[in-house]
DNA sequence: CTCATAAACTTAACACCGTTAAATAACTTT
DNA sequence: AAAGTTATTTAACGGTGTTAAGTTTATGAG
């Protein structure tokens, strides 16, 4: 039947009309502020149309960040194929930082907001989330790193290593993200710092003689 | 007369009532999670009452706040003894982190979430906040590091490097506090993390023979 | 062709929130 | 005793996400 497939695909087009017109809204003026019944006034439908098509309000929210989160992946997938640890984790780190300052409320959302672990997520996993990815990619890259004998002796767990790298990275972002706009820091350029913190963390890791 | 100071030690125990109540429901879920309505149902207030002594929530969450980082003043205050500059960075970071651990809804408050910058704030500035002092603080460290040839030389703006080394503090704690409870992260204690990258950074930043 | 059925939507409404306006009780001052 | 200030309550407003119930519209069956 060609009607049932018509119907699908109409559905679909409303659902990328919701997409859109709350992107733009959430971009312009964050997640927070924006309310279900402006999106639903911009693409003039009711308030309550928009619960037929999504959940509710966090359900719209997630799907236009995993849309979001697909470019890092990308990057991820592309900076794969560095040879070399190391400079793999200098793009590691230039591609989050990038991420996080392209997509600031997706960013927001999957990395500074304490994600409600009720138990549906718990029965949900597994199944290979963006950041758990993004994570396992780093901790595979630290591992290499490790084995290859890169890094200082005394540095054999590739978790700890990476969440410290991971919290170095981190930092910058989330720090430019909520705090950028206060007056009394005399904020430098989030490259200057975000390179200054990856080759300072690169360089503190991989020296042999450490002085404790 | 004496009549007037008992009011106004009446009005002060009331207003401590308040915090009290709010500071427990606070910490224990959290600033967003508790209502007004709750705050003035356990201390078998109505909620308008609260308005009396309080402008509105955000003030009073800002005051609990602002108690909280009087522990976090305090310790810089007896970390600026300290004559080693880098010994004084790696107290204070501890110290940083130690605060984030300790009162993790006013971190949240200070330095995780965007602080409106309204008209008000920027008239009301140059009084000194306490997030101002302990950054210059920082500044002021890194400026004695630098001016004793402790750091690299190619390393000569305080801002740049402080931002970069409170970054690093910033993202265990901000890390730690948003996605601790993920389950596709194998956490590592926080205390090694932190260790681990203050060190990491101070060994990275004071490196002589750094290469590009 | 008519009628039932399902999908896509709207209208009305609920429960909750922070907050304000107006009424009220209690206590001082005159 | 009257007037007035202070601290509090009751009632209500405007806003939010969301649900329940009704309404249109197009399709499929008899």
């Amino acid at each position: 039947m060609g009607v049932i497939e018509r119907r699908e695909r109409e559905r679909k087009a409303v659902r990328k009309k919701i997409l859109d017109a709350a992107r733009e809204l959430f971009v312009a003026e964050g997640y927070d502020a924006v309310t279900m019944r402006r999106i639903a006034e911009t693409i003039e439908y009711s308030p309550t149309a928009i619960y037929f098509h999504f959940k509710d309000k966090e359900t719209l929210i997630r799907e236009l960040c995993r849309e979001d989160s697909v470019s890092l992946a990308k990057a991820f997938h592309v900076i794969a194929k560095e040879p070399d640890p190391l400079e793999r984790l200098k793009k590691i780190a230039t591609a989050y930082v990038d991420f996080g300052i392209k997509h600031p409320n997706s960013y927001r959302l999957m990395f500074m907001t304490q994600s409600k672990l009720n138990q549906d997520d718990l029965v949900h996993m597994g199944h290979g989330k963006l950041e758990e990815d993004g994570y396992a990619f780093l901790v595979a890259t630290m591992s290499e790193a490790i084995s290859k004998k890169l890094l200082r002796e005394d540095l054999q767990d590739p978790d700890l290593v990476a969440q410290a790298f991971w919290a170095a990275g981190h930092g910058v972002v989330a720090l430019h993200l909520a705090k950028h706009g206060d007056p009394w820091v005399d904020w430098r350029p989030l490259q200057d710092t975000a390179t200054l913190i990856t080759e300072a963390m690169i360089n503190g890791l991989q020296r042999k003689d450490f002085q404790p």
